[in-house]
DNA sequence: CGTATCCTTGATGCCTCTCAAGACGGGTGG
DNA sequence: CCACCCGTCTTGAGAGGCATCAAGGATACG
């Protein structure tokens, strides 16, 4: 039915993780911006999350629902998928995570996770422990405000999510969702075009609120509309441009 | 076709707006945390929130996209209701705020608003500038902490909704709305079963993900099961019980 | 007392879910 | 190296929940 040439595996999606070729992850650029208001004590931060590299494989838990919080986490190569639950145990899919992104800052200011975090592949990720982050956030003013700034991108993102699962159709929610990941591949250096997800069609459709197999419908749809290719997990997107359209912003 | 008896009015919803009958608002709590550390500085909080006081009339805005942030706002006594745009002017309602709620937090670390806040009907609200904020977080610790709290909080709010609207059907979805009413009058000492609503069935709809016409047959029928009486806004919960097994969490 | 706004109810259609079955691919063991 | 198995992906057929369109009724406000 579809032409399924072998696509060139490029770039992300963490196949390969090696800690020497990772790139830069949330905290560096968290410590980044401090630089020069405390080199010292910039120094010391860097050392504590090297220390606390922690290797994840598929499937396991970061962290979750009720237990207490104790560190917030980086990813330095791989993926992982952050839910909610109901009572009857159905979830929702609120966010996925890539390489250099951080994720469990939403639920710092209070006791116990009110949501879970699991890693999609082998994922190699910095626990940095929440006395570590206090510590420091009471020294540096630099630090306390990109935390602020983090947690309002996160309440903005959320927004975005809001808006998408209250009043998008099947259509726009996709496209919304791939020019989502072409932007943040981007801003990491990784092809905008060319990539691969590290979640099934069930966690996306779990995310965008439509069920797996509408999720795959509209994937038919676009590559026969020549929105892109697609094979399994490995996407090429072809028009930028008419997603974007599409997606209705 | 339904019996129509009339409800007294008891409370909330902010009918009458007396800024000495008003009850206390977020920013008082906040500055209650702060008791002991520093007490000159607390008055001084005080102060400026008693002359930053602004009355706002039914469907005035409080701050809109784009425009840069300037200060948060405190409900001393009615109603508003938050929301963000598509590019194509659809409207996603993204939360409800009542007597003694604070509002704005969330583009904290922005430059501009990310979305919008409008008041449902004349309201007093406390205006914090921004400046004033910082210069007492930057003081106080425990100021610093509460604002994160209030952020955890709200992305804490903002997964519920968005359970909600991915997973929920039209029944659950209005339950946990009256629901979540019910809970945040009690907090406030009104009761927890007798209230009045200051939104239009339309923001209802909005705000869940459904249409206004669904609204009003859910609680037609809820109403039908001897669940409520409803009257246009005002809302008397009768079987808070059934109601809860209805929302499933 | 007229008009605008909001609420309510009915009829109809469609988008998406659900159920079902088969195809494909990766991994394992013989 | 091949056969097998299991999870994932894909496609089809049918049903249903909810949106949409339409119109009448109630309420608030000037």
């Amino acid at each position: 039915m579809m032409p399924k040439r072998p696509m060139a595996a490029q770039n992300a999606g963490g196949e390969t993780c090696s800690p020497i070729t990772c790139g830069d992850c949330g905290i560096y650029g968290l410590c980044r911006e401090v630089n020069g208001t405390g080199a010292a004590a910039d120094l010391r931060l860097l050392e504590t999350i090297v220390r606390n590299r922690k290797l994840f494989k598929r499937g396991e838990l970061l962290y979750r629902v009720g237990e207490p919080v104790r560190a917030i986490y980086a990813i330095r190569c791989g993926s992982a998928k952050s839910y909610v639950l109901t009572n009857d145990g159905r979830m929702q899919v609120t966010g996925f995570h890539v390489t250099g992104e951080l994720l469990g800052l939403g639920a710092l200011a209070t006791d116990h996770y009110t949501s879970e975090a699991r890693v999609l592949e082998t994922t190699m990720v910095c626990e940095v422990p929440l006395e570590v982050l206090e510590a420091y956030s009471e020294e540096m003013p630099n630090v306390r405000y990109q935390m602020l700034k983090i947690l309002s991108q996160e309440i903005i993102d959320n927004q975005d999510l809001m808006l998408l699962l209250g009043k998008k159709n099947a259509d726009e929610r996709l496209a919304t969702f791939l020019l989502s990941f072409s932007r943040r591949f981007q801003k990491r250096s990784y092809s905008p075009t060319l990539f691969n997800l590290s979640m099934s069609r069930s966690d996306i459709g779990n995310y965008l609120g439509m069920a797996e197999e509408t999720v795959c419908r509209v994937f038919t749809r676009f590559q026969d509309d020549g929105l892109l290719i697609t094979a399994r997990r490995q996407v090429q997107l072809l028009d930028l441009d008419r997603l974007r359209l599409i997606s209705r912003g």
